[in-house]
DNA sequence: GAGTGGTCTAGACCACAAC
DNA sequence: TTGTGGTCTAGACCACTCA
């Protein structure tokens, strides 16, 4: 056991790239990541300490924990003062609910993600909707309604509210891409959103649109995204075939 | 606006205590974190650079940083290299989706939680469960099942599956606390815990359970929880009356 | 007592944004 | 050019766990 981990480290050790703009913290924790999750470090095993690491890789100690610390965050490792650090057992591995769109979801899990947009205008805010993107209300705002399918069957019915920048984006474009990778290449990327998961009875057209019996459960998620510089940029409300889609998260106690 | 930033830090400084047990950093990000919560410092609000707040106080960047990035990580504050660090815009100060049990989710929100026994008894895990808990097929498990009522109202029903340490856990003591606490009274301490989030038809007991109309929606979440050692102490499938209950996270982007 | 992670310091250089 | 956050170093002391 103590053999594998030696063998990795001195391939992570080899790997190391200190003129390019990749962080060290971050070629360490990705290198760590990939052999826990390929299970060359199994579950349970113990790393070595953070200062005999940071020796062995010619890294100081604030880096190697650094790296540490994201595994930890995302509930692959384990710390404990006094002990070490290991592991976590268990075939627990669950990747975080990411701030992506459904269509990189899907996109990422092997599968033909498809759209087709329902409704596409430019109509003035309500209330709810205004306040969630901190705008006056009756402000106009770009309007969306696209149905998401992945391999010719429906998953999702997605509503969306953008601000007026987004007026020129057109449908052609939202049949192809993801939402949320048509604002990033118009330089606006989401860094915070909040989420709000429930269920509801699905509405007439939803349930014909998701293929279900009328009155059937659906899943469903409210957003507001919000860029690097705090503006809201998305307001969404959207429902989801239960069958077909779920939400996965990992929580770590802090 | 400047003004109402040096007042409280001025405050903070005061506060600082470098004798007791609590860490520096947590002392500036929960003096922080009060400040924005209360609109002390309102949405959009710069903070000083790092190394003046660092001098300010009396401490090093790298202990600044640890705090401004708590509350980053919150949702609460945004950084932008070369322009410096905000509070977020709007009102989105929702709280993150803690890893509590929702006992005190209740407790925490000011209604009055209570917990109906329905069934507890010891049994042999079927595959599933086996599984989960990363036990031998066919192992003895403590066998759970509660309806969760706020207010006198039904919210939730939650059925959980737990190792035999837990098998003197006495009924009383599940209704008269979250299962959560009543594990951290035991010294278990739940580090991780693995989620997934769906929605589904309720079973006719269910529905009776919680006085929905039979065959309505329901919210479910199923839940695998690990202790500081990474061993599974807690499996459970629940479902909520969707009318009463939603999950709220905020998402982060890294 | 020996080993571990938890915290903290006082610097340094860099990349990026704004003027 | 100036100011910001992003990264990194090389130490230090402490609290906790276990033998």
């Amino acid at each position: 056991m103590a053999q594998d981990e030696t063998v990795w480290v001195d391939d992570l050790l080899a790997g190391l790239d200190r003129t390019g703009p990749v962080p060290l913290y971050f070629q360490v924790s990705s290198t760590l990541e990939e052999a826990i999750r390929s299970g060359k470090l199994p579950a349970g095993a113990r790393l070595e300490n953070e200062i005999a690491l940071g020796q062995r890789l010619g890294l100081s100690r604030p880096t190697i924990r650094r790296a540490i610390q994201e595994l930890v965050d995302k509930g692959l490792l384990v710390r404990r003062r006094g002990i070490g650090t290991q592991v976590v057992q268990g075939g627990q591995v669950t990747r975080q609910v990411e701030l992506t769109s459904l269509y990189e979801d899907l996109k990422g899990s092997h599968h033909e993600p498809s759209t087709t947009v329902l409704e596409h205008d430019v109509r003035p805010a309500d209330e709810t909707t205004a306040s969630a993107l901190g705008l006056p209300p009756g402000s106009d705002i770009v309007y969306l309604r696209r149905q998401r399918s992945t391999d010719k069957v429906p998953v999702a019915v997605l509503v969306n509210y953008l601000p007026m920048d987004f007026a020129d984006i057109t449908t052609q474009q939202l049949e192809e891409r993801g939402l949320y990778q048509i604002m990033r290449n118009r330089g606006v990327t989401i860094r915070i959103a909040n989420q709000k998961i429930g269920a509801r009875r699905a509405e007439d057209d939803e349930a014909e649109l998701l293929d279900l019996e009328p009155g059937g459960p659906v899943l469903t998620m409210e957003r507001v995204a919000f860029d690097a510089s705090g503006r809201a940029v998305e307001f969404g409300h959207h429902c989801y075939r239960p069958d077909m889609y779920s939400f996965e998260t990992t929580l770590v106690a802090k």
